[in-house]
DNA sequence: CAAGATACATACTGGTTGGTATGCAAACAT
DNA sequence: ATGTTTGCATACCAACCAGTATGTATCTTG
């Protein structure tokens, strides 16, 4: 039943990539329905079809699961759909509003009510784990720098307005998109959400050369 | 020891008013440093002085005790700080301003590393427990809706733009707020607490009339 | 001043948790 | 072909946890 769900293999033969896979697909999903403190490995290998000897055989320890799902899911989803999109644009706040837009109609009512991978695990181990809080700020860090060069690169572009602190408003972007992800999560509300992001979209609108 | 630091009672006598509140600001700082989930019974009996007959006597359980938290401490202590001085001024843009600057000056590092009360609370259970998130949920929108009617009310004084959409604005404040705090948190850098805060006060400037 | 109710302390329990020890079959190397 | 390493499964463990059962000193009430 499990295999087929999570097609751990075609056939009856191993493969460890595979597994490892999986492993990290089921612990992000275990996680981030139910942090990562409180969610059990053994409700992460039940999710993955395998058993205790396969986790510890890929990952040292509890911690190193979450480190792994960290780097090699939260951080590369991020920089597709949130970072990229903006780097690559040549009107960052057209392209911000357009992701907050995208956001806004895609996200369904669960993802609403899972609320924001990143910021889950950050709010719950920065005080808690040093490995857990440096590498969620290395990606804030990254996600920030990549706002404020695409900021900079609007202000070559007349796109955005010279007065504009590229460095305080990419802080101010990312911390507010969280907050809003924050604040629908608890309330739970698709309007909280759409209010949030029509914040965020008029307050970009200030930015504008 | 722990009696003197807590200053359980004065002398031997009883007192189930003292002991509850003891056993509800323990709970507090241990919720509001490991988290509702992570923190055990134990570590905050043991950091209120008393046993678990104690504990069960005045709560009925662990969810209990939380519940009479926020209700008891994160609400009126949110209220006290960040709703009425708004409510109360005739000029909510400053009033705003004025709050986040001295949040940012009088913040120590201990408790930039611990977060919001609320925000953690509000992140860690809002999909978890029904009865924290309606709770937390409550106090969001008590924050909103103060802030919404004070920015009408700046509207109808000539400290606010006509422009402002007061519902979405007041969402879109509080969010930040949050989102800020939880920044610093993660980065545990007084400097990131700080180039957010002067988003905010950057972006509550194009609000004024 | 009894007698019941209140306010705890102490000791215990069943269930859960992260982690380990061991065994064994599949893949690989020689 | 055969020995060695890899990739898991199974069974187990000590620690911890929320909650309970019970005992008892203190306060209140008739």
């Amino acid at each position: 039943m499990l295999e087929l769900i999570h097609n751990k293999c075609c056939d009856g033969k191993r493969d460890p990539v595979k597994t490892r896979e999986n492993l990290l697909l089921s612990a992000y999903q275990q996680i981030h329905a139910h942090g990562f403190q409180s969610v059990s490995l053994d409700a992460i290998l039940r999710d993955a079809g395998v058993t205790k000897g396969a986790l510890y055989h890929h990952f040292p320890n509890k911690n190193a699961l979450g480190y792994a799902v960290v780097e090699e899911i939260i951080a590369p989803t991020l920089a597709e759909f949130w970072i990229n999109p903006v780097i690559d644009s040549d009107n960052p706040i057209n392209a911000l509003q357009q992701i907050v837009r995208e956001a806004g109609d895609t996200m369904t009512m669960d993802e609403l009510k899972m609320g924001c991978p990143l910021n889950n695990l950050s709010q719950e181990m920065s005080s808690t784990d040093e490995g857990f809080r440096q590498r969620l700020a290395d990606i804030y860090e990254g996600w920030r720098e990549g706002l404020s060069n695409a900021l900079q690169h609007g202000k070559s572009n007349q796109t955005v307005a010279e007065h504009v602190n590229t460095t305080v408003t990419a802080a101010f972007i990312v911390s507010s998109l969280e907050g809003c992800i924050g604040m629908a999560k608890n309330s739970q509300d698709m309007n909280i959400l759409m209010q949030c992001g029509q914040g965020t979209i008029d307050y970009l609108e200030t930015l504008r050369a």
